[in-house]
DNA sequence: TCACTATATTGATGTTTATCTATATAGTTA
DNA sequence: TAACTATATAGATAAACATCAATATAGTGA
């Protein structure tokens, strides 16, 4: 004989709660990739050094330096980022030019105050 | 006319940013980690799914179901978010609360808007 | 005390990710 | 054309992470 399973009516188990007013599974998982995206503090500064420079935008080799990091390692965080709509990619020549995509950095600013 | 080059004043290596007024890496670190605590699915759930509740607050055998995850595993996320201070703990009897910190959670808004 | 319940911790496993080196691609200029 | 430069991609590796089953801890009540 097994033991009973626990009752979905019992009065002192949990109540069910009313989710109707919460994250849905989809709405969840699209704004974890938007996070996800500058939840790393390499990433972070990428956006932030961007942000920093002369007309608001840098290319690769600017920013490759005062990270400390090989440039496939930028160019790959760039990618993340740009891929995220973070930021903005416009090649001009040989350079990548990136430029931080305002309206998105904006709905991060209250998180940036903390 | 030729393309335009980078800029008129430097032809081949690139300009080092002025950085002053940007994120250090402890600064960019220390947001990272908080970042890091929301940016998965299902711990923007779990939040969501607190602050919908009745007093804005659950248990953990609250969301083990909704969520269809094992308890030791919305355990392990409760903690994430506990020790980055996005929901505080709080034991009654073998229950324990959590609720959220409302001031972090604030700070989300614009993003949950998007 | 003992049994039951709610939650936390441990240990294992498969997946994701940050990073590198090496190489490819593409634009510029001789 | 070839050489040079800036950036991107491929492939490998180690670390971090999400998850589960099993177990431990702690509170409650008979």
């Amino acid at each position: 004989m097994t033991l009973t399973a626990p009752v979905a009516s019992e009065a002192t188990s949990c109540t069910p709660l009313d989710l109707s007013a919460a994250l849905t599974r989809p709405q969840a998982e699209q704004l974890a990739t938007l996070l996800k995206a500058i939840a790393d503090p390499t990433r972070l500064q990428l956006v932030s050094f961007i942000q920093a420079s002369n007309n608001a935008e840098a290319c690769v080799c600017n920013l490759t330096e005062p990270l400390g990091l090989s440039q496939p390692t930028i160019s790959h965080h760039l990618k993340v980022l740009t891929e995220a709509g973070v930021i903005i990619r416009e090649k001009r020549g040989t350079w990548a030019w990136y430029s931080v995509n305002q309206e998105r950095w904006q709905q991060l600013a209250p998180l940036l105050a903390s």
